[in-house]
DNA sequence: TTTATTTTTTAGGTTTGTCTAAATTTTTAT
DNA sequence: ATAAAAATTTAGACAAACCTAAAAAATAAA
């Protein structure tokens, strides 16, 4: 089967929400799409005609077992290409979404697997996600966020929560990225804020926001 | 200005065809595009509405000088794409003008310059087709068809007129591509059909039509 | 130079994906 | 439990990019 780029931005969304809910609401896709929520009935629509949702009237959707395979090979393409723009092209990580929203509609099976190749099969992309496999297959990362981290546990960074533009610029102001070392010496209970080290920089402060938001790995 | 999807194929159609007639016909960009003449119609008005296009009811029409760039920075990333089909993902070079086809209509300035950077500034596409640079300025390839050569001449193949699958799988067939060295052994009056030497192969006889479709220059 | 043929345009529809405004259903608050 | 508010769907339009069939213009043939 083949989908539409608007059918797959909606699928891919939907996909995205229900990491957060299970079952997911007419507004909230509407908010991710900046569209109108008549317009996302209307597509909710044509997506159960054409089998890949599960959907009642009034009482939300999720994807079936065919629309998340769906999904999950339009991730795969839009990570890959995040991946190909960051370490071929040289982009910053923060620059690469918009347009790999545009190349992941591009659906030539031969084209992704010879990118895969060329770019000997990365596992991440540039913000740490996992790239599924051609089969939807993806590999988990164990990963806690730093507001969870003991302190004086040496950890790297491995993944970034919210992927805004202004959370990015904040990282990139304290030099901290996928695979950053470092170690939180203390947290405030006040605010749940806490003091992190990274090597060679001075201590710093975050936001219990903000450490909510930077995955890591124990070393 | 920014164009749809459809808008940009037109401009780039009518540009190819101006390189052979120089006002194009409603028929032929249909056929080119395959779609109706009435389509055709309708396309145009709105081209010329944007002003790219010099157009009189029932006399044809022609890119101006604003169309004409449009239509040069498409062609510039559709043989950049194809370039980097080839030369970096491994693709043959009778299989990547559909995925270019697609790729073309990604219009990230950034994304282009970058891409230009990466693959080292190309001069021509697979298919011996010039670049365009990012001012629209295409470097001229000094060449002639095999139907002109003279005897005995040690040439170089440059470039390949018709560009079907077929015409690409015949070349393919007798070992040709961009860069093969070759010698006119013999030129029959008869038909007009052509015994090349290739470096390594046996001597073959090529048809008047394919050496007319064979672009090379001199040693 | 009429007549016939071909080319092009116009008129009127269709599909996809969007919108606003109104109606309906569900949820929340009193 | 009923009223108010919020969420969702329906109804009806609209623009883009197609289409077919018919009309109009240009070209070729008799
Ligand atoms: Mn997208
Ligand atoms: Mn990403
Ligand atoms: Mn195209
Ligand atoms: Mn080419």
């Amino acid at each position: 089967m083949n989908f539409s780029i608007s059918e797959e931005n909606y699928i891919k969304s939907i996909y995205h929400l229900q990491q957060q809910t299970d079952t997911v609401t007419t507004n909230s896709l509407a908010n991710e799409l900046q569209t109108r929520p008549a317009s996302v009935t209307d597509m909710l629509k044509k997506l159960q005609v054409k089998n890949l949702l599960e959907y009642e009237k009034y009482k939300g959707f999720r994807l079936n077992a065919t629309g998340n395979k769906v999904a999950l090979n339009i991730v795969r393409r839009h990570r890959l290409w995040e991946y190909f723009l960051v370490t071929k092209l040289g982009f910053e990580w923060d620059k690469v979404h918009a347009i790999a929203e545009e190349l992941e509609h591009i659906s030539s099976k031969d084209l992704i697997q010879k990118l895969d190749n060329f770019l000997n099969y990365p596992q991440t992309d540039p913000h740490g996600d996992p790239i599924p496999d051609v089969h939807g297959k993806i590999p988990v990362i164990r990963q806690v966020s730093i507001a969870e981290v003991p302190v004086k546990k040496n950890v790297t960074v491995s993944s970034v929560g919210n992927q805004s533009p202004e959370m990015l610029e904040l990282l990139d102001h304290y030099h901290i990225g996928i695979g950053t070392s470092l170690k939180v010496t203390m947290r405030f209970s006040f605010d749940g804020s806490v003091e992190i080290k990274v090597l060679k920089q001075a201590a710093c402060i975050i936001s219990e926001q903000v450490a909510k938001n930077i995955f890591v790995y124990h070393d």
